[in-house]
DNA sequence: AAATCGGGGTA
DNA sequence: TACCCAGATTT
């Protein structure tokens, strides 16, 4: 195989590629039958949600919805309940967005161009990427949380990568990336599953690591993360994301309309539960009838 | 560049 | 408790 990394670490992707043509965990989206939509969807669903959560649900939603055009005419009350508790729900409305546009511009056949997929509902840079390599076995620059923790370790020799993706990383990504469709695949696969198997965040199993030999971060001495001081940690209790997911459960709960002195009882801060329902109404998420709410229903 | 948007597992 | 997770979109 040809590669375009550079003379400090001349078998990066070599090391790598064997390593997880050796080990690599049997997702069910890396099935051989699986298809180019089934990919997206394990995408999307991974968004910011570890693919240890998102397995069950994706077996379930591919058995109901196995293809573009059958989910395009899922009922939204039944996708939102089938997303569950897996996280930022706006997820699941974008995907039954690109699962119409698909089927209304691409003739229900997942475009396999990069640019095409870039302009889909919810799909962004990683995603994209993701999809041309993991779907189609195409050549692109996939950088992931896991991607910019393995390369800043490795090649940057510093313990965690900078808060926000960075210009200066995308580009010494994509000079790690291997010149032909194949290769460059299987270095998108092997380099996030180092950093999502082996080169975590918390306690990197450096023991088991097939590229200790070539590892900056190790033969620097292990130093402490240089942008420690400009991370915050999210938070949580109290914000309207709980207050959202509060209100979401809830309708995913029921099988029809709540009433609003229901819902009243999920959050004690009225003012901010009427914000946070507005909010969800105005995202699509919920509906209104009456005095009651509940997860929305197409009309005719 | 910074804010917003869920929720559960883990140390 | 705090941190992390195959990010995208809007401001």
């Amino acid at each position: 195989m040809t590669s375009t990394a550079p003379a400090h670490c001349p078998d990066l992707g070599t090391a790598l590629a064997a390593w997880f043509t050796a080990t690599a965990r049997p997702l069910p989206w890396r099935s051989p039958d699986r298809t180019a939509w089934g990919v997206l969807v394990s995408e999307v669903m991974s968004q910011q949600t570890p693919v240890a959560r998102v397995a069950p649900i994706w077996l379930d939603w591919m058995d109901r919805w196995p293809t573009p055009q059958a989910f395009a005419q899922a009922p939204t009350a039944e996708v939102l309940r089938a997303w569950g508790s897996l996280g930022y729900p706006r997820r699941a409305l974008r995907l039954q967005e690109c699962a119409r546009v698909i089927v209304d511009q691409y003739g229900g056949e997942v475009p396999a161009d990069e640019q095409a997929l870039l302009a889909l509902p919810g799909i962004g840079t990683y995603t994209a990427a993701a999809v041309m390599a993991f779907a189609f076995g195409r050549r692109s620059v996939v950088v992931d949380t896991n991607v910019r923790r393995v390369l800043a370790r490795t090649v940057g020799g510093e313990a965690l990568p900078s808060p926000s993706l960075t210009a200066a990383e995308m580009s010494r990504a994509a000079a790690l990336v291997p010149a032909d469709d194949a290769s460059a695949a299987l270095w998108a696969a092997s380099s996030m599953e180092l950093g999502a198997v082996v080169c975590t965040a918390r306690a990197p199993r450096c023991d088991d690591c097939p590229v200790t030999a070539l590892c900056a971060w190790r033969a620097a001495g292990y130093p402490a993360d240089p942008h420690a001081a400009r991370r915050r940690s999210q938070a949580w209790a109290g914000t309207d994301r709980q207050v959202r997911g509060k209100v979401m459960g809830a309708l995913r709960a029921a099988h029809g309309p709540v009433p609003s002195a229901v819902i009243d009882l999920v959050w004690p801060d009225a003012t901010q539960l009427s914000r946070c329902i507005a909010g969800l109404v105005e995202d699509g998420l919920i509906a209104q009838t009456g005095e009651a709410y509940h997860l929305p229903v197409e009309v005719g």
